[in-house]
DNA sequence: GTCCAGCGGTTTCATTTTGAAACCATTCAT
DNA sequence: ATGAATGGTTTCAAAATGAAACCGCTGGAC
């Protein structure tokens, strides 16, 4: 899943609309054979299903499942990470906005009672 | 970064203490040669940095800079979602609790009021 | 001070993965 | 009915990965 270069990305385009083998391949510039092969792997692991379009034709598109759904924090994260560091200081970037407002979405750690906290204040436990 | 196999867990295990270029090479299970060429990436792209090790040998140490250290969002949301979805049901896994109360710690997507919201109501908007 | 183990790599080489291109069957628009 | 687009698969070369051997330096025991 993370184990590679595109899964993230097809998966962060699927979540922004894209649901289509031709677009993503468009979308991502990506060798078609690698992108069947990873479309393969993550309707596999249970990420995507592909289902009827929705534009009546008769091809299929992806969508994502309830499990991929619950990546959302983990694109979130990414993307805002991205935008922070990966872009020259006036160079245009995006932003993931909510669709209310239209100001930028926040993304929080916080413990059980809602205060945010850093990297030093968490440890991994195990758990049964 | 994303675009490996190995990057982002090296940068977790870091997160979690793991400073010298061999226990991350037993605890991740890699070969010497790529755990050298990632960590060269990781301080080349400002993420880590070789810092003088704590323990008063001659020998260096791995630490994250800022900029890794804002990936803590993304570390925290991915062992979010594979403890949730990588496990079986009775598996014993472990969980990121807070120093305090040890209770998981909570991640959450929220629009700029602080109300959380899921994918739907988010989307990518050019800024300048 | 000497010896030996451990650390932090690099080099070499075989295997695996990736990517570009060509090809193909089916579907759609005209 | 025809031609283009879709959603792939196949083939083959190039690049990345991994295992193992090697190497110089450090640290600890003696």
């Amino acid at each position: 899943m993370i184990g590679d270069r595109w899964s993230l990305l097809i998966v962060r385009d699927v979540f922004d609309g894209i649901r289509r083998f031709s677009e993503l391949q468009r979308n991502l510039g990506l060798a078609k054979n690698i992108l069947a092969s990873r479309l393969r792997e993550l309707v596999a692991q249970g990420i995507l299903e592909m289902v009827p379009a929705t534009d009546g034709s008769a091809y299929q598109e992806y969508a994502l499942t309830a499990k991929g759904r619950e990546l959302f924090a983990v694109i979130v994260a990414l993307r805002k990470w991205g935008e922070a560091h990966l872009f020259e200081e006036d160079e245009p970037r995006s932003a993931l906005v909510d669709i209310e407002n239209e100001l930028p979405v926040r993304l929080q750690v916080t413990d059980a009672t809602g205060r945010p906290i850093s990297s030093g204040e968490a440890f991994v436990r195990k758990v049964s």
